[in-house]
Parts: structure tokens; sequence; C-alpha cells
RNA sequence: GCCGAGGUAGCUCAACGGUAGAGCAAUCGCUUCGUAAGCGAUAGGUUGUGGGUUCGAGUCCCAUCCUCGGCUCCA
């Protein structure tokens, strides 16, 4: 067979193809492994992945971690017989009376949907369905890894049988292999829901119920730090700060057409003197309620209406995740009503804000998606393409690479998504941009023209951040906990050595809050080494030492949480450079 | 929701179906110390919750809540 993909060169880096051949060719080795160890195991499908492969089974066995190490033993075993992978052409017959035979039903599905002949792969004495993609033989099978094992619907589809999926790695380098497991291990170490804990920032409470956050004040400062760097911002750019109540009448969610569309995600109805409420899962109709209190000139188009406003979402219990998937968020929302002649224009400041926003937490790598219309949805399909290709025309001329995610859209229409990638190359969905034309139709959201008359206006719905939830999560890790001096939620700890610089940190300390710096005083009786590794496992940015020597002196001692030094500050010195720190929002110490 | 693994002191973890324990943290006392852990004592628990089996349950069974790895979905 002529798809045979050849190894890198020894000292050359691995092709993305090269590295798929190897992994996939693990998968093959590790169904054979499978089989051998667990009779009466039948194979479905074993693709290679971003980082690595897996293969789903259906097996009357429940596979353990113990299993893992012996199935992971089993496969280094086959593959050090350096057994070619032969390709071979079979007609669909001949391949569905084998697997027949074999009582392997999911390749019988499999086969039942392709056309043409089909190929056969064999290596040692494992045969698999399968359109090729291999590496000569098994012997570059060495540095390999088995992760994890989990549950995976076949086919993806919660109405299939629930199938074990086995999550392993490869590398053709021992070293990359390393470098990944050393990857994965920081990721754990970064893990939000870890330093939640550990920075003691927030909680969640089996009392008050799954995914329902409880910021702590050290979570709290941090997300008001966003809060109003983020309020700064929208000010500039012309949007107005509105608040509306958690909890409508049914009325309003019918009217949107949130209830024929959204229900799943809703709460279910709370009576209230006989009226169905919900608790509200999104923002929208109550800024068109405001927007549709008075009439609107022309004139005053655009109307940005922001509000970090808290919805509730009705997610799966198995969804929920730390920060990342809750179901009670606050999204930093915004809705613009404007005209159609002004959306290309507002779309690309918009995006433009989103750029300096994430830069601003210090995301470069920035890519965006254009969604386009889902199934479900409603609305006229000229609407959608109109609305379409103007996100297209913003994006181009932004000069942002996107892709287009075909059927991804909103019920009410189509959609730009914002990934970034953070501090480990990690990518993560953070704003989303939607342009309807649909929900001012069912509220009849107008305004007075040039004219006289009336016309429907255009509404953006937009999130930058996504949710604080989410946001800070990402951020956690991002940073692994060690924020950058502006979002610290305790920016500077004040250490002293002895009881007798008690005056001295008292007016330092004060000095520096009045400077409207968040900082703690640590004048308990304890080892200086104490204190300053209690201060460096907060990971608080600056801790300012006080000792015998320094208040003779009139100076300050100060320690990065890096363990850099900066001594013989004066503390006006101090308390300047860190308010200039604190405002420009540096993402890197500026004292050392 | 589904498949799998879990839930023991504030945290990290022990405990064969047979007296629930350690380290850190906390509290109290002593220690006044120069850049990542000073010493001692004390206290801390309806073993997530509710049932059941058993002479006896942290341990076995059932239900339920919560957490974790995934599937699906998504801000």
């Amino acid at each position: 067979m002529s798809d045979i993909i050849a190894p890198p060169k020894p000292g050359t880096p691995a092709s993305r193809e090269a590295l798929d051949a190897l992994r996939h060719s693990c998968a093959h080795v590790l169904a054979q492994a499978v089989q051998e160890l667990f009779p009466g195991t039948k194979i479905t499908i074993g693709p290679p992945i971003d980082d690595g492969f897996y293969y789903d089974f259906d097996s009357p066995h429940r596979f353990n971690e113990d299993d893992l190490a012996r199935i992971e033993a089993r496969m280094l075993e086959v593959a050090k017989g350096n057994h070619a992978f032969s390709g071979r052409v079979v007609s669909k017959d001949e391949s569905r009376d084998y697997w027949l035979k074999r009582g392997e039903t999911y390749k019988v599905e499999i086969l039942d949907e392709l056309t043409g002949t089909v190929t056969h792969y064999t290596h040692d004495t494992f045969t698999d369905l399968c359109r090729g993609g291999h590496l000569q033989d098994t012997s570059s099978i060495r540095h390999m890894k088995l992760l994890s094992v989990a549950g995976a619907y076949w086919r993806g589809d919660e109405k299939r049988p629930m199938l074990q999926r086995i999550y392993g790695t490869a590398f053709f380098a021992k070293d990359d292999l390393k470098a990944h497991l050393t990857r994965l291990e920081e990721a754990r170490k970064r893990d939000h829901r870890k330093l939640g804990e550990e920075l003691d920032l927030f909680s969640t409470h089996q009392t008050v119920g799954a995914g329902l956050i409880h910021w702590h004040p050290k979570g709290t400062a941090l997300r008001r730090s966003m809060e109003e760097h983020l309020r700064g911002l929208l000010e500039k750019g012309g949007y107005q700060f509105v608040m509306t109540p958690h909890v409508a009448s049914e009325e309003l969610y019918k009217t949107s057409g949130h209830l024929q569309n959204y229900s799943d995600l809703m709460y279910g109805p709370m009576d209230i003197e006989g009226n169905p409420f919900r608790a509200k899962p999104m923002n929208c109709p109550n800024h068109i309620m405001i927007f549709q209190s008075r009439l609107h000139s022309y004139k005053e188009l655009p109307i940005r209406y922001a509000e970090y406003g808290t919805v509730y979402r009705f997610e799966r219990s198995g969804v929920l995740h730390g920060l990342m998937r809750v179901r009670g968020f606050t999204q930093d929302d915004a809705h613009i009503f404007c005209r159609l002649s002004q959306i290309e224009e507002e779309i690309g400041v918009l995006l433009k804000l989103c750029g300096e926003i994430y830069s601003s937490f210090g995301f470069a790598d920035i890519k965006c998606y254009l969604s386009t219309k889902p199934e479900k949805s409603t609305g006229e399909s000229e609407l959608w393409d109109q609305a379409t290709v103007l996100l297209g025309q913003a994006l181009s001329a932004s000069n942002l690479p996107f892709e287009k995610d075909e059927g991804g859209g909103a019920f009410y229409g189509p959609k730009i998504d914002i990934k970034v990638k953070d501090a480990i190359g990690r990518e993560w969905q953070m704003a989303t941009i939607q342009l309807d034309f649909v929900l001012p139709r069912r509220f009849g959201v107008k305004y007075r023209d040039e004219k006289g008359g009336e016309d429907f206006v255009v509404m953006i719905h937009r999130a930058i951040l996504g949710s604080f939830e989410r946001f800070i999560g990402v951020l956690i890790e991002h940073y692994g906990g060690k924020f950058p001096l502006w979002l610290a939620p305790v920016q500077v700890k004040v250490l002293t050595l002895t009881d007798a610089q008690d005056a001295k940190a008292s007016e330092l300390a004060g000095a520096l809050r009045a400077a409207g710096l968040r900082v703690v005083l640590d004048q308990r009786v304890e080892k200086l080494g104490h204190k300053i590794r209690e201060a460096t496992l907060e990971k608080v940015p600056y801790m300012a030492v006080l000792g015998p020597k320094d208040v003779e002196a009139g100076v300050v001692s100060v320690r990065l949480r890096d363990g850099r030094q900066v001594n013989g500050l004066r503390p006006e010195e101090l308390v300047a450079k860190l308010t200039e720190e604190a405002r420009t929002k540096s993402l890197v110490p500026t004292l050392a």
C-alpha cells in the first residue's frame, strides 16, 4: 500500500502526519492487546486525536487503572515484534463476512456506510477495517502511555450504546513523551479548582447545589478589579450600564422565543400568584424592555446597554466543571441596538475592543470563528444570509483570520466566536458576538428614521469575557495563580521582623491602602522566613519587609514572589511605584 | 442525563467487617527572630445524607446529594 508514512529522521521534529500515523498505529496495537487480554471485547474505532489517540471498545469487562498498566505492557511487547502494517483491498462482501464471522457488529455497521472496496490493515495477529495512515511497522511504538478510560457513546449519540474509551498518547522521541507528560502535570498544577481552593477564591456547596459559585473575599477582589477595568473601557466606548431582575414572567420568554427554543436550558417555572415565572437564562429581553420604555430616534443609535448580567441555565449534572461550566453565572453582557448600515463599523470597533481587552489580560493569540445558521433556527433565510455576510466582512476588514463553523450559530442569528490561547498553549472560547434580526421583530423593537417612519433595529448581542466565572477560571490557569499586580487579590503584604516595627509597618500599610492598594499587614510573632513562606504560597506579588535596620535607615526591603529582592526603597517610593504598576495594569513586575 | 471512579478532621491522606488515626492548618503557651516551615500542649469526627444486611458497618447492599475522568452540550 502506498499510504505508509515514514517516521521522522532522528533529530528532526515529527510532522503532524507522522504523529497521527504513529498514534493511529498505537490504536491498532491497543485494540490487539485489549482483545487478547479481554476476550469478548468488540472493537469500534480508534483514531488519532490532537495529542494522542483513543480506541472505543464494547466489552463485558470494566476497564480500570490497573488494566491500563497491563494493556500498556502487552502493547509494548507486541511493538517489539517489529510487525509490519500491511494493507489489503477487499470487497465489501468479503469484509462483511470477515467481521460477521467474528461478531464485530460495530465494524459491520461502519462497513454498511461505505461504498466501493474497503481496506483491511493487519499487523501481527490483528486486523482492522481501516482507511490507512500507519507507520511501516510497530518498531517506532516505544514512547507511549495509556492515560485514562472513560465512557463514550457509540457515534457520539446518547441513544446508542455506551462504550469504553481508552485514551493514550505516543511520541517518536522519549523526550517528547516526557515533555508532554510534564505539560499534563503542569496543567494539573494550574487547575483552577485546585488553585481556587488553595488561594481561597471561591467554593461550591453541596447544601446549595452543584454549579453555583460562592465568591470569597479574595475571589471577589479579583473579580471586582476586572469589572472596574472593563467598566472603564466600555464607558469610554459609549456603553451605558443597566441592571435588570433575575426572574421574569414566562410571557417575556414566550415573546422572545426562548421558551420555545431554549427551554431545555431554562429552570422550571415558579408559581407567583398563579403566574409562571422563570429564572432568567439571558439578559437580552430585559434590555429590550429598557430600550422600549420610550421612543428612540435614529440620531441616538447605536445605543449600547451593558450589564454584568447574572443568568441561570440548567446544565446537566455530568457537564459541570469548576468555574468553566456552571449553572449560575455572570456574563459581561451587552446589547447594541443599531441600524443595518451601522453593523459593519460597530462589529469592527467591537473586534478591536476584544483585542484590547484580551491583551490587557496577557492573551496574545486570538482566533475567530464565524458560526452560521443551525438546524433549529427562526427568521427568514435572507436575513440570515445578510447577517452572515456582514459578519464575514467585518472580520475581513479587521484583518482577523477566521474559520467557519457551519451550523454553529444561535437560533436567532449567526455569530462570531473568539478563542484565545493561554500560557501553556491551550485554546479557550471567550467572546461571542451575535447578530440578531429576529428578536427585534418578535418584540417590535423599532426606531424613528429620518423621514419620520419606523424601522426595526438590528441587535448585536456580545460578551467579551464570556462570563466572569469562566474567564476567571481561564485566568487562574493562565497565570497559574500568579496574578499580575492589578488583579492580585492581595497586592502587598507588609511583614515585620519584631514588634519594634509595628508602628512603622502600620504606617506603611496605611499609606499603601490610602493609595488604593490591597494590603495585608502581618505583624505576628513569627520568624520572617515563616511569613515569607506563607505570603509566597499565597502568591502575593510583593512583600514589604520591615526590620530594625530598615526602620533605622528609613527604608523598606521588598521581596517579589519569585524571590527577587529590591532593598533600600523609601516607603514613598514603594507606594508610588506600586500605585503606578497597578494603574497601568502592567503584566510584569516593574519594581525589580 | 449516560459510563466509570470517588466522598473519612479546615486541607492532604491512613484504618482486614471488630476501640476512627497521622501530617499540615487551628487554638493556647513559650519564642522578638533578616528573606520559603521555631518549640510544646490542647482541641478537632453522626466517616456526604437516608435506609438496609450483620452480634458488630468508614468498610457490604440500596437510594440520594456532591466531586472527578469522559460522552453530549456550551458563556
